[in-house]
DNA sequence: TACATTAGAATGAACGTTCAATCTAATGCA
DNA sequence: TGCATTAGATTGAACGTTCATTCTAATGTA
């Protein structure tokens, strides 16, 4: 039954909704072991601490996040409209996971952010080219793709994370809104 | 020398710029306690716990903010001068307060995060009034304070934190562009 | 038997919080 | 003015708990 990488999943699916919930230091690893079924000491088996942990579970997080993208792109279209049909996807993931938007802002914005290196050929690497197309195309302003984000990425999910927590409600309509508001934004 | 008051903001000096750099975990109060140059017992005159002083902490920080924007608010101007004037204000005080923006940031992602009522003068109050006469003059979309907030305000701070850690470098003609994009994604 | 895997108890350090004792300064009073 | 009283501020040691990590012994496996 329980192979290694079952194993493994098991505590990542249960450290991340654990801390999306209590927080990082409101979750004691021996918690985390009740909870996917193996005991404290074995966690250490497969991860040197639990800092090692969280940092493996953000880059786990993050490239599956950059995979699902990839999955939705569609190089065919005109890359206006891929870019509009990636932020809309992007939100939907945002609203679909929770908890993963709750830990990774978690992360992101704690004095422990590693700067996670991407291996050259990872689908975020990817992500990032369509903004460079883009902006040698002249469709957005030529800015670095961290500001870009700023102005797409970031609000999205704060954008979800309202929705998620039941401060506003997102209709289909306010989602298209937003993806053109994300548009406008960086567009030239 | 050292009244009450003193004494308080003292503590939440060094609140802020600990919890800022190490993190609201790694930030014990017999730290807090030393480098205000007092004791850690005293800290509970002031504050029923952690908790509390650090709730209280982002009260005082979010109302400086909302203070130090409405001084540089100017009504005789146009409506959508003022807008841009204040984000860029925001943006400026950002920059110059990069400890800020770290607890903030922290704060406001972290579970702990109480929803803080404002009292119903208070600055920000007024900021968010300026928003309501806005839609009414039908300048910017139809949206909730939280929706354009999440589209302004948010982007905002995360780039001033960009440039913060020295991964981007705002140049004045950045900072423009920045402010129209807010702008952008928000106007009708 | 030898080795890997696992469970869960044990360890020890870190930390929030408490509290009895002391200090300070303002007020009352003669 | 000079002394007594009081309330609040302050200290720092001590306490009790929590928790990451390690250790030990039991179990599975070849």
């Amino acid at each position: 039954m329980s192979n290694v990488k079952d194993k493994k999943k098991a505590i990542f699916r249960v450290t991340l909704k654990l801390i999306a919930k209590q927080g990082f230091h409101n979750t004691p690893m021996s918690q985390i072991a009740k909870l996917s079924g193996t005991s404290a000491g074995i966690i250490y088996h497969y991860f040197e601490n639990k800092e090692d942990l969280i940092h493996s579970l953000h880059y786990e997080v993050k490239t599956g996040m950059a995979q699902e993208l990839i999955s939705k792109d569609d190089p065919q279209l005109h890359i206006v409209k891929r870019f509009k049909l990636l932020y809309m996807a992007l939100l939907d993931y945002f609203i679909n996971n929770p908890d993963l938007v709750e830990f990774m802002l978690q992360y992101e914005n704690s004095p422990y952010e590693k700067k996670t290196m991407w291996k050259e050929d990872s689908n975020i690497v990817k992500l990032f080219n369509l903004i460079n197309i883009a902006v040698k195309d002249k469709l957005i302003k030529p800015l670095p793709i961290e500001i870009i984000s700023v102005f797409t990425a970031t609000p999205l999910v704060a954008l979800a994370k309202l929705h998620n927590k039941g401060i506003i409600e997102l209709t289909d309509e306010m989602k298209v809104t937003a993806v053109e508001s994300c548009w406008n934004a960086i567009k030239l």
